[in-house]
DNA sequence: CATGAATGAGCGTTCATTCAT
DNA sequence: GATGAATGAACGCTCATTCAT
């Protein structure tokens, strides 16, 4: 079958997508993406078919590793506090092992390059994380709140909290869980 | 050239160049904004001097509305709580009457081609918000929690509860408290 | 109303089309068609929208100088024998004199970026010519074929002679009235 | 390279080359043509050195099998009119019956990717065509114009009488004899 | 100052051809 | 020999910015 594919090629356009998106925002040039993962112009576009392509599986491929990250070890049995404190604390803990991927996807999640198609794809990967929260929600403070923005407070501390250890490494930790505390104080 | 002639234009301009970001995205043709303007293609480039002139400037521009309406009637005294909920009040509404201002807030806040100057003076203008919330702060759940992390928590509230109030726009009112609630649980 | 849009540089981007396709063909780089023509590559898109709209544009300009050309002096009065002989000899002597016009209508004529609107237009220019030989055909010795054949011999014999005469100049003249003879003969 | 293994890929791509140019033009590329005859990318190259190679085989293929076709049968004794006619008769049915055949060597005989080898090569395939019209020339009406006329008026006749036939097939036969007609009274 | 044509760098994508498998 | 991935030059077109009118 002549040269299979390359999954290494794949992979490195994708990681050199990701590097070059944080300096150069997404519009850097498809060419400078081939450059930096060390291929030709032309070859990035017999991996992805256009640059939306690309994106959006960027996009897919950073969410799944967030969602992978903070659902590492994790079992849907225990209780809902500690359960989501795990969850939270390999989330964060990703976030700041990885400010570059949380930048770039920070960017492609505003962009209107990605289809609903992938948001939705996104969307599943968390899903367990999701129904672990549907049982907070259920139980907590905001029981009366509806489920939508329930989880926009939810999304909406995590991303502060991540941004605030980013900004503050040395105590990253305490704000972890600072966020933690803060956090169940509104929803638990 | 620090005051053209027509102030008229110059706001026509930003005005259209928000219409214009809003279906189009920041990449929206500078031609496109003028066109939308009612003005010349060149005629945008005597009132900002770069595309990345007029970007910031529009964005400092809604940042003021933006807070000049949260804090329309504010004054630094009486109980913190329903201080803040005059504001918070405010605020919310401002965002669901212009759901296009704040959609393009959001872009031009996450684009790199604000500069940082131009996010301190927009800072600046939600000062007395800022002062008010140091007190909650300094006396609140949160008061152990650096400044930077509280703030940013409040301001991802804040967001959230816009959002999930553009979304339901029938029970907006609801929401509005039921988001400060939230926060308040959470910082109060 | 600033710099007016320029009908000479509009017709100088048609006569550097109308050089350039006749050495480069119709694969001819419109940056070079630009600098033939001595403006900048985007301002040949201010004068035609696509590369297919100048083409076509061209090619109806040079089908309405051929026609007008074969045309010149023309009145539908006389013998038609006569009427036909001075047209010809106009027309034969239009594409001796321009055998790049003629060339380039040549590829241009086969193209598929050429539409049938554009076609329509460029039959037009012929209708006198056309109304001659309708006459001429209902009452010669072809008057049995259908027009369309007819039509198509006719264009075919004058393509046949233009050849020729280009091909061997210096009897032209006597070429050309060997074609006439030769055509009259077929369908007088 | 002069006779690679499979005669029978060899004749795929050049009827794949063809049917492909009839829907595509000349411009269509390589990758297209091969996978239209069911081989890889790479293996028109061996077949083929470059892509104007393939057109030129092409051309000259069509080219063959067309004079064959008209030629078939064909003896040079008995009197030329009845001959010739036999000859115009076979030319019109193979046109009429591979149109596509045809239209790609419409297409390629105006391309300039043809070499003059290559329409030398096409000639030669018309020589005994040639040699019976040579002595039509010089016992007939045009013995005083010159044979490149005398050819090209002949070819320019065949080319409008098979696109007619074309365009009206249930008339085809009576057409072809009318273009007949019209020839001889021409050139007979 | 207003206008809009002029400029040319820059981009996403294509494709003939080469070459590793 | 067959395969199809790799290559990179090339192209049509866009657009921020300049400048003649």
């Amino acid at each position: 079958m002549a040269r299979p594919k390359s999954e290494d090629k794949r992979s490195a356009i994708l990681a050199a997508a990701m590097r070059v998106i944080v300096t150069q925002g997404l519009s850097a040039p498809t060419a400078v993406i081939a450059k930096e993962a060390g291929v030709a112009n032309g070859t990035l576009f017999t991996y992805f078919e256009t640059k939306t392509d690309l994106l959006n599986e960027l996009y897919l491929d950073l969410k799944r590793e967030m969602a992978a990250a903070a659902l590492k070890g994790f079992s849907p049995e225990g209780e809902s506090r500690k359960q989501y404190f795990q969850v939270w604390t390999n989330w964060m803990a990703w976030a700041v092992a990885h400010p570059k991927k949380r930048r770039a996807l920070a960017l492609l999640g505003v962009s209107d390059e990605i289809t609903s198609k992938s948001r939705a794809a996104g969307h599943k990967a968390m899903a367990p994380m999701r129904e672990l929260l549907e049982r907070v929600h259920s139980n907590g403070a905001m029981r009366d709140a509806p489920t939508g923005l329930f989880m926009a407070m939810m999304n909406a501390a995590a991303e502060a909290t991540m941004d605030y250890m980013a900004l503050d490494k040395a105590h990253a930790d305490k704000h972890c869980r600072a966020g933690f505390e803060a956090l169940w104080r509104m929803i638990g």
